[in-house]
RNA sequence: GGCGGGUUGGCGGAGAGGUUACGCAGCGGAUUGCAAAUCCGUGAAGACCGGUUCGAUUCCGGUACCCGCCUCCA
């Protein structure tokens, strides 16, 4: 199977080759951890899981290496302990937690490695020592600062070059840089901010030295992948780039470059003060499904911008309840397979081989659902990160019926934005419309079969009648107290 | 001001230089006490202007509009 991705660095796709069969490393920009992650972050995590999934598919689970970063120092932590009177540790490992659950919920894999930056500073101060010997980087009043001008090549990642850059004047001058361009390695800090003992003084880690020091710790000097979010781009990748490249210029750092365009909520831009703003919690919160979530997501194509709207959330519910129903359908319905021989279809393997081409894939997911095929389903939706275990039991939300054998059709579960449903009331409703259905069927007289329908569909839970029985939905607006009369 | 991306049918969203994307919604039919669900069928597109070509929605150029980054938000 041939990958082809799409590399930043040439701005072209191209065929994936990796340094080391055996090896695969990915390293992806993580969060800075001093609040919960909005649904902007939650996209490159999706992203780029869903390409771990697919190196591990094609590489072997384990020939692939995937770190992922934790920034647990930043000025922007320091100012949330300042508000909040707490200790930073207490901050930071809360976030990650929450990260954590927040993203699990997304059905992303945890990296192999997630490494936190401030773990690391003993390598950061050796890499910034080591871009000092070199003339790549000095010290001034406190600070270490690099070069710019001594990396040739400072720019083309991003396709701007130095000059055009401070001609665009908007870059802070600082009276001990040599260039305005040039960005801090190392920074002093004052009493009660987080810092370490350094050859500089007291201090911490600017922002970028942070990815090239951990990547090296855990990749080498080459390694295959380096994703993150496009705004990332400039200034951080580039300035990871020229300073891990001076550090170690015999490697050739990341080959591949990938970056996910930004999303936006109902065709704008996320903002707080557009009141459009919203974590990944908020949603689940929400009653949105992480599985509905991620399915949004990988509706999109990575390399464009995405729009978060609630219809979206709608149609993914939607086509996630149909993939419920057919896999809970029972024996007399449907052969029973075995799980554990479903694969991914070539078809699915090689969309997502395309630059992940989710979009294309998830169109095979609508074609194994309507061909009844369970085992490319089932395979095929577990590549994609959408557990179908989860699946099955989350969205069947509830269905009762009377089976063509006489026997009660089973079961359960609750649906998003519902609450807890009463599997015990719905099932003595159901009995009894099927008791007044059967006997307006002898009668003719359907008046209390249609009334007890119409407060049903006005409690939000749907109704279907068939020659099998009846069968009853709780759909996403359930209301459970509407229910009590029907008494 | 600099750099980059986008513009596809009612909506969402792909691939491919010439043949049906797909999903949702719509419409027609089957089924149904009614309805829902389901199944079958079906219409509908490629911002604008030029160029290359036997042929472009797909390649190239220009115009318009939208968006992002350049301000340690992925």
């Amino acid at each position: 199977m041939t990958i082809r991705l799409t590399n930043t660095k040439t701005r072209r796709k191209e065929v994936f080759e990796p340094i080391n069969r055996d090896r695969v490393q990915i390293y992806v920009c993580g969060p800075t951890v001093y609040d919960r992650a909005h649904i902007g972050n939650a996209r490159p995590v999706v992203v780029f899981d869903t390409l771990f999934r697919l190196m591990r598919h094609v590489y072997g689970a384990d020939s692939v290496v995937y770190a992922r970063n934790f920034t647990d120092v930043d000025d922007k932590i320091n100012a949330r302990a300042a508000e909040t009177g707490r200790p930073i540790r207490d901050i930071t490992d809360e976030t990650i937690r929450w990260y954590h659950e927040d993203m699990d919920a997304l059905g992303a894999l945890r990296p192999t490695h997630e490494p936190r930056a401030t773990e690391y500073i003993g390598a950061m101060i050796t890499m910034i020592e080591g871009l000092i010997e070199s003339g790549h980087a000095y010290a001034a009043a406190g600070h270490v600062l690099f070069r710019v001008r001594s990396y040739q090549d400072y720019g083309a990642l991003s396709g701007r070059s130095v000059d055009d850059m401070i001609a665009g004047a908007r870059v802070e001058v600082a009276p001990y840089k040599e260039d305005p361009m040039d960005f801090v390695l190392w920074k002093p800090s004052d009493e009660g901010v987080p810092g370490w003992d350094s050859p500089w003084g007291y201090g911490r880690p600017g922002w970028h030295i942070e990815c090239s020091a951990m990547s090296y710790e855990l990749l080498g000097e080459s390694f295959d992948i380096h994703g993150g979010g496009l705004d990332l781009q400039f200034p951080h990748h580039e300035n990871e780039i020229a300073q891990s490249c001076c550090a170690h210029p015999h490697g050739s750092f990341a080959r591949v470059w990938m970056h996910n365009e930004m999303l936006q909520v109902e065709g704008k831009k996320m903002s707080k003060s557009l009141g459009n703003f919203f974590t990944v919690r908020d949603l689940l919160e929400q009653g949105y499904p992480g599985e509905v979530i991620r399915m949004v997501y990988l509706g999109t194509h990575y390399g464009k911008p995405m729009d978060w709207t609630h219809e979206k959330a709608v149609q993914a519910e939607g086509t996630l309840r149909k993939i419920a129903l057919f896999l809970n359908e029972d024996m007399l319905t449907k052969p029973m397979v075995d799980w554990r021989y479903a694969r991914p279809t070539d078809d699915v393997v090689e969309a997502l081989s395309n630059d992940l081409n989710t979009s294309l894939a998830l169109t095979y997911i609508h074609k194994y659902l309507k061909e009844r095929n369970e085992l490319a389903l089932v395979g095929s939706l577990t590549l994609l990160g959408l557990n179908p275990e989860i699946i099955r039991e989350k969205f069947l939300s509830f269905s009762f019926g009377i089976a063509d054998n006489g026997f009660a059709k089973k079961t359960s579960l609750s649906s998003w934005g519902s609450s807890e449903v009463n599997l015990q009331r719905i099932e003595e409703l159901g009995i009894r419309l099927d008791t007044l259905r059967l006997s307006a069927m002898e009668t003719k007289d359907f008046s209390k079969v249609d009334a007890m329908k119409t407060a049903l569909l006005a409690a939000g839970v749907e109704v279907r009648m068939s020659k099998a029985g009846v069968e009853l939905m709780p759909g996403p607006g359930f209301d459970a107290s509407k229910l009590e009369a029907l008494d």
